[in-house]
DNA sequence: ATCCTGCATGTAATCGATTACAAGATAGAA
DNA sequence: TTCTATCTTGTAATCGATTACATGCAGGAT
């Protein structure tokens, strides 16, 4: 018996259904505690029976607000980023606010995509995961006390000050290379992440730091260039394959090159950990499943997604001209190292 | 020189740097061949000059849009959704759509989530690819002519006439066990999805089906639950090790199945293919990369996205009482098998 | 000169919810 | 009884953009 509406009930309909007035509707919507118990019913009544809706749009018009905050994805087809949404869709949602997700990977014309709504000021905040995009991009968004605050989870661009949210690239790194270090390596290499990205030169960093303070060298051969991708990390093994002078173990700058690399090897018969070991980075589900189980460095996911969240909420509730007042804060969660099955002491 | 505004600049900010009305600013946003040069030129001068962007929330409102459309996706940790929805954000991009993913996976509750976005009619369409959620939440959006067009992809639900994107499951699980039967194999086993999925039953019964038409059975020890995840993949791994008489070939439901139950094999030193073939379902990247890489069937993700969203388009733009009439229609993509190394003749 | 046509623009109503302010009702105090 | 305090509710302005309708003007036809 569902009545057919030619569009959907408005607050008029429930107050007239209810004999009250629209502000009446209004405010036992927004604060029940100061309409006397009978109207509450009779709306709350009047609501079911029309099956109203708030319509957000007027709502957001009439309040300023938007109901919604954008992230920005580097790449949505790595798994990596999926936990961290998940973190993020967790805290928002108990906030009672929408997240759009955008990916901005290079489309074919090589520019990074950039939404209308982040530009244009349509959410309320913004976290980015891609420290990759063009400054101006970012800060184009009209005067700084009507932009939406914006924090950063992950990666971040170091010229722009805002809160980043993220583990210590560096420290995790040494930690990496003083396992391999202790377990008797004294020839490491590295797979790069993609250049001009904070994460790839600080893992390259630490790794060199490690080595460089037990009076070692990385020698440049070692250090193979890398994206991200499962296909880098194999393009790497056919280097390594290729050398006279290899590594004996490597340590590769995400899981997902990590994957590629000992993929590729064990395809041309190079056996890991007994000729080759492997260290990532991240913790993927698939670094666990892997025959060898991957040995790497365990990112809080969701743990970053949730602070991430948590804090761009806290600066929403800021007033704009404190939010440009002092140091942008900086949250780093601790990592550990997962040791797996894909390091062992050099052979020979 | 930034100016300090206390609010956005309206389009009245801009009608009065411009000397023109409100009225004409609209239109010159919106119909700019309407309007002459010489405005055209000085409206977009005084946008420029104030740095004036559209408030959706009030566009919206007034032409009753809502300029959004929300994708639901089981579990956004799942690498088989992202290359879909990279599919579906590049054609919603172009119509200039904002994309809200929400992730349905059900929470500590146990019960699905469910945005409020969604029940309460704030996006102008929505895509399902979630075969599990109740009816009635996706139903209970008001009366059939004020809600918004729904289209399943990938998922779907049986019961709820809505256009489908999707792969023709069971002839690909057909040829996925023939592949394994034209090797010779005899003993096949089938790890399945979650129960209650469309996904699951029909690509078990595909597999049923292909061995009954050579007059073969699969033993019930064979048939190995499963819920997509790596670590039910392994579980039936364990299974299988135990069993006295094994199936020399298994057939996932999933990739992520099939390489926790490669994974696992390998572990306890059971050789693949030589010991078990192995077949999947999805090609996710990571397919091609593990050691033995995995013969698969191959989905076209992104494509199915694509198709989603411009299916989504084509019924936003129909009236709503045309949507209701006839049947829903449905896409079926092809699909083809990926022969790579983890099949080979049974051993013996 | 007069009228008509068509283009460019302005006026003002409208979308649906929120909220400052006013006003009415009720109860208790003096 | 009268006045005040408190609680509840209604009136109407407002948020910013769109658009139906009205108006004004230029140029051509008669």
């Amino acid at each position: 018996m569902e009545e057919i509406a030619s569009r959907a009930p408005s607050i008029r309909d429930v107050a007239q259904a209810a004999g009250v007035s629209t502000a009446t509707v209004s405010r036992t919507l927004t604060t029940p505690d100061v309409v006397s118990k009978s109207t509450r019913e009779a709306v709350f009544a009047a609501i079911e029976a029309t099956g109203y809706r708030v319509n957000l749009a007027a709502r957001n018009l009439r309040k300023r607000e938007t109901g919604a905050i954008a992230v920005l994805v580097p790449n949505l087809a790595n798994p990596f980023f999926s936990r961290i949404l998940a973190g993020i869709a967790e805290v928002m949602m108990e906030a009672e606010l929408n997240v759009l997700i955008a990916d901005t990977k290079p489309t074919a014309g090589g520019e990074h995509s950039f939404p209308e709504y982040v530009r244009q000021n349509h959410v309320d905040g913004i976290i980015v995961l891609d420290g990759k995009l063009r400054h101006e991009k970012l800060l184009d968004r009209g005067s700084p006390d009507i932009r939406a605050p914006m924090v950063f989870a992950c990666e971040w661009i170091a010229s722009i000050g805002r809160p980043v949210v993220t583990v210590d690239n560096q420290e995790a790194s040494v930690r990496a290379v003083q396992h391999l270090l202790k377990l008797g390596h004294r020839k490491i290499g590295h797979i790069c992440g993609p250049q001009e990205n904070v994460l790839s030169s600080s893992r390259l960093e630490g790794a060199l730091g490690a080595m460089q303070s037990v009076g070692l060298r990385m020698k440049p051969d070692w250090i193979y260039p890398g994206d991200f991708s499962l296909q880098s990390g194999a393009e790497a093994a056919k280097q390594w394959v290729r050398s006279d002078d290899r590594p004996t173990a490597v340590f590769a700058a995400c899981d997902e090159m990590a994957l590629g690399f000992m993929g590729e090897l064990m395809r041309r018969k190079v056996r890991v950990p007994r000729d080759v070991s492997v260290v990532g980075f991240d913790d993927l589900e698939m670094a666990a499943h892997f025959v060898p189980a991957l040995t790497t460095v365990h990112q809080p996911r969701a743990t970053m997604g949730r602070a991430a969240a948590r804090m761009l909420l806290e600066r929403m509730r800021m007033r704009p001209e404190d939010r440009v007042a002092g140091p942008a804060p900086r949250i780093i969660l601790p990592v550990k190292l997962a040791e797996r099955e894909s390091t062992a002491p050099p052979p020979g």
